[in-house]
DNA sequence: GGTTTATGTTTACACTGTAATCATTGCATC
DNA sequence: GATGCAATGATTACAGTGTAAACATAAACC
């Protein structure tokens, strides 16, 4: 019976680290960032509260993974690295992407880009899985501006562009925004500000 | 002896609650978000650690009155509503004024758009103010297109600057910009990203 | 003068993150 | 195969947090 139930605990944990990242997350989309607690991950896992300390420094080693791993989700929900759309077609796609995730993990996204608490010099990580989307979207940019643009111009374009979209996610989450609207009405507007801002765009040759 | 230290008490209780706030805002300066707890606000105000809850339902309720006075600063520090200026001055010195301020109080710009923690049904007052600052930013949005375009499109305007300058504040004191940049390289990456979104509004009839 | 109301203190409790210690497993080495 | 070892987990303990309950006292009012 020992035997029988260390066996099957044994079973099961072989990928603790990874199960309490799944669990973190089921926490978050479930009970906010707020109800996210080591203890509770811990006992989601069905572990004792001190069994994470095997597998992360500390809480914010354990956030610093989530977020991570975020990050590459968010990182997918953009459209990845496809190639093969027309550069305005690709913007476009990963502002709505974007800005997607964020509505439908808010709590996740707020973990994201909270508070600073994942350092990024303590978990290089994360820092490169952050990096790595915010190239993503860099390279939409580019291909975009095709060049026109060069050297810390359009590096001003692509911060705008980030800036933009993780604004207006920030504000819609958060409901910074006043008047609260219906989806309906919020998509409408997400629509029409990021029309608006393709004007910031120089103008594209062919067409 | 008992009487004068309690007068003395008493007279410098008498605003416990403006000097709660004001004790708050000192330890967000002073040592970040993550230090901001109820016990520590009343230690530094001088009192016992239940006393805040003479003023403050809960810390919540502290916190939002903490980001209420936020706003307020952050209003003044966009200006305010002085006119006499050429619309897209205006505009340029709410951008400016915005940034500047998140990244001279980081820790309380955190707060005051964290993470919905200051609910805004619960605390009107706080919407208050954060639509107060935000119709600062639209009256200038509205001088500036001069009514070409109306209604929704020039909400998806306001809320597209808005956005802008949340996102890159918000991105730029959480470290969120791949590369460290040193103050005179972020600002001058400040000042090109805005000069970058002035390309949304519609070109000035008069030059 | 006695009652009521505001304001503050003390005490207590559940919950959090984490340090220290102990127990058990699987594996490597002889 | 026995033995030492590293990895992984559980227990226990502690300081710090937000908050509820009960108590004290000054101010205000009839």
């Amino acid at each position: 019976m020992t035997d029988n139930e260390t066996k099957r605990h044994l079973g099961r944990s072989a990928d603790l680290r990874s199960r309490l990242i799944r669990e973190a997350e089921g926490i978050l989309e479930r009970d906010g960032l707020d109800a996210l607690t080591l203890r509770g991950i811990a006992r989601a896992a069905g572990v004792s509260h001190m069994a994470p300390y095997r597998h992360f420094d500390d809480k914010d080693a354990l956030l610093a993974a989530v977020a991570e791993s975020g990050f590459r989700q968010l990182g997918a929900a953009m459209g990845g690295d496809i190639g093969g759309l027309a550069a305005k077609d690709r913007l476009q796609m990963i502002g709505v992407g974007y800005i997607r995730f964020a509505r439908e993990h808010p709590a996740l996204y707020r973990l994201m880009f909270g508070p600073a608490k994942p350092d990024s010099t303590r978990f290089p990580e994360l820092a490169e899985a952050s990096r790595a989307a915010f190239a993503c979207c860099a390279r939409a940019v580019d291909a975009r501006v095709s060049g026109s643009p060069t050297g810390s111009a359009a590096e001003a374009l692509t911060v705008a562009t980030w800036s933009l979209v993780h604004g207006l996610a920030s504000l819609m989450i958060d409901g910074r925004l006043p008047q609260a609207r219906s989806p309906d009405v919020e998509n409408a507007l997400i629509e029409q500000v990021l029309m608006v801002f393709g004007r910031v765009f120089p103008p594209i040759p062919g067409a």
